[in-house]
DNA sequence: AACCGTTACAACCGCCAGGAT
DNA sequence: CATCCTGGCGGTTGTAACGGT
């Protein structure tokens, strides 16, 4: 009844194998075949259990197997497989020759998934990570309830801290919104092309994974490039530039406070690139989906919003994922106006783009009772 | 040189499916 | 049909190597 147990009885071996041991192994099987693994470690005289040898044979010894790093394809193949097949190892194994499986979750587990985390992915679900960036309308709301109460108690020195913190937090939360916009744009970008987008870096985008690293680097390590004079965040006429006139009126501490002495209201919180809009949409479902926002433009509306699960009030058409006409990112506000309007320009083919790496965007950010409290 | 934290990866463990009896 | 056995799979652990202090 019930399973044998494996290595743990009669003094089998354990642990790391000997060269001796693997020599054993691999003249025996050289020789005879692997035939029945449970048989194997007697008559090739080792000292194991079938289990140890089987896993060093097919994990190590096996003579098709590729050693050395993984190269720049198999990563990409890896990631594209990971993102439909999930953590089946062995059939992500089966389109890389001459890698195990085991490998290759060592590689993901190493490498790959912390590459996906630090470029802002969840490496379960390929999505953006909504972790960091649903924190942006309540960094928001504080920063800016900081300041309306600072404003409140203007004489009182003691609130320089919180003055400062006020306007730091403000000032990280759009520098937040800024790059992840900024890297959606970049994933949703056609491939093969140099687009508007890319001009003022002179980038050409694959739209794999590798574009995109270097993308967020150089992102990183240009702070620049996120200053309200960034040709990226600039640009006339682009999807680009409605969102950057509500970060450019964010981002300015002194026009900030100056619109909160004379309209306490006018908080401006941002919703950038709604998830399943960063899909292909036509200019008819286009109409259809700012239609489904305006009904929210009320505070009736935003009631509503607040009171039901995202799912019910999440247009039928934002979940499908199936619509594909024109690409048109498209830029969601709250306008101090407790209205929601809907901006998107451009449009374009990223429709016909190859499957590459490019993030959906897993859930609108509506939902968050904040949103309302602020609008 | 010693210590410590991190990384990389080989190896193990427990579970499961499917075939044999 | 029930039980047993085997191989396969994915998750986890152990540890050597490495780098920084």
């Amino acid at each position: 009844m019930g399973r044998s147990p494996c290595c743990d009885e009669n003094g089998l071996k354990k642990g790391p194998w000997t060269p001796e041991e693997d020599q054993k192994l691999i003249h025996y099987i050289e020789q005879h075949g692997h035939g029945s693994w449970r048989a194997l470690p007697k008559l090739a005289g080792l000292n194991r259990c079938g289990k140890s040898c089987r896993l060093r044979w097919t994990n190590y010894l096996r003579p098709d197997i590729k050693r050395g790093k993984f190269s720049q394809e198999e990563e990409q193949t890896i990631l594209n497989l990971h993102s439909i097949l999930g953590n089946k190892w062995s059939a992500i194994a089966t389109h890389l020759p001459g890698r195990t499986d085991n490998e290759i979750k060592n590689f993901w587990n190493t490498h790959l998934k912390k590459k996906l985390i630090q470029m802002g992915f969840d490496p379960m679900t390929h999505r953006p990570r909504t972790d960091l960036f649903s924190t942006l309308p309540q960094l928001i709301a504080l920063a800016n309830l900081n300041k309306e109460l600072m404003l409140m108690d203007h004489h009182h020195h003691h609130q320089q801290w919180e003055d400062h913190a006020a306007v730091r937090l403000q000032a990280e939360a759009v520098q937040l919104a800024k790059l992840q916009y900024l890297q959606y744009i970049f994933q949703t970008t056609p491939t093969n092309t140099t687009t508007p987008l890319l001009n003022p870096l002179n980038i050409t985008n694959n739209n794999d994974i590798s574009d995109i690293e270097a993308f967020n680097n150089l992102l990183i390590n240009n702070p620049s490039l996120l200053s309200s004079q960034s040709p990226l965040l600039n640009r006339e006429n682009s999807n680009l530039s409605t969102v950057t006139a509500k970060f450019s009126h964010l981002e300015s501490p002194t026009s900030c406070a100056t619109n909160n002495v004379n309209n306490t209201h006018s908080t401006t919180p941002i919703i950038v690139a709604p998830p399943t809009l960063t899909k292909c949409l036509s200019s008819s479902d286009m109409s259809q989906i700012c239609n489904d926002f305006q009904a929210f433009g009320t505070q009736g509306g935003l009631d509503q919003m607040n009171n039901i699960g995202k799912s019910e009030w999440i247009s039928p058409i934002l979940s499908d994922q199936s619509l594909c006409a024109s690409a048109a990112p498209v830029v969601l506000t709250i306008t101090n106006e407790t209205s929601m309007s809907c901006n998107t320009t451009g449009g374009g083919d990223a429709c016909s783009s190859s499957s590459s790496y490019g993030g959906i965007w897993p859930e609108l950010l509506l939902e968050d009772p904040f949103i309302n409290e602020i609008a």
